[in-house]
DNA sequence: CTAAATGTTTCACTATAAGGCAACTAGTGA
DNA sequence: TCACTAGTTGCCTTATAGTGAAACATTTAG
């Protein structure tokens, strides 16, 4: 069984194809990680850093690939308990939220 | 007409009221911002530190003030989305939003 | 005392979207 | 060709975020 890994390019031509050529706006906004923060981006981002599929990061969570596949791009708002349950059981990091006053 | 400030004691005062001496558990909590984050901590915090009321609060992000006391309390979770607003409506600052892998 | 302001809580309601299921596409490999 | 895997999308149901109003307790001030 070759199961897993099926073809896992290096991560930075995943992110080419994802995101566009360093330099692009849409790598931009990936590093800054907030500020009009496409959240999808650094799900995606996280999870594939963790080497994960949607499928293995849904199993993980207890939801499933679908859902994973629309919070990434940005189709659904997740809530906040749902992201933290993701970041922390499915990718074993935790979530950080600050709220900054100017 | 005494409107604003009605008696707005010092900020450290307030925190000792609403969340016990320094020290306590919920100060700790409140000090680091996240993990196991009470939002509504962070939320209260926040909007004193602004010198709002919640009745503004509430009208400055077009919302009444019974919801800004539930969001405080725990007992609503907030929709990042609306989070956003308050937090930059409403106080003018921003919110940041991070994913560490540890 | 009364009156006003702040915050909490309850209740009923509505709008939205979280989340699940299944069908679909694209790619890869035998 | 077929089979499998990864990811996307549409439809649907259910959960809940958010609205609004009202009653309540406290505190402050006249």
């Amino acid at each position: 069984m070759k199961k897993k890994k099926p073809k896992t390019q290096t991560l930075t031509q995943l992110k080419e194809k994802f995101y566009g050529p360093k330099g692009s706006l849409e790598r931009k906004k990936l590093q800054e990680g907030y500020e009009e923060f496409k959240l999808g981006f650094m799900i995606r981002e996280a999870r594939l850093k963790s080497g994960l599929t949607q499928q293995e990061l849904a199993d993980k969570v207890g939801t499933t690939k679908s859902y994973i596949s629309k919070i990434e791009n940005n189709i659904k708002e997740v809530r906040i308990s749902t992201l933290k349950k993701i970041v922390e059981f499915g990718l074993g990091g935790n979530l950080e939220l600050k709220i900054n006053l100017s």
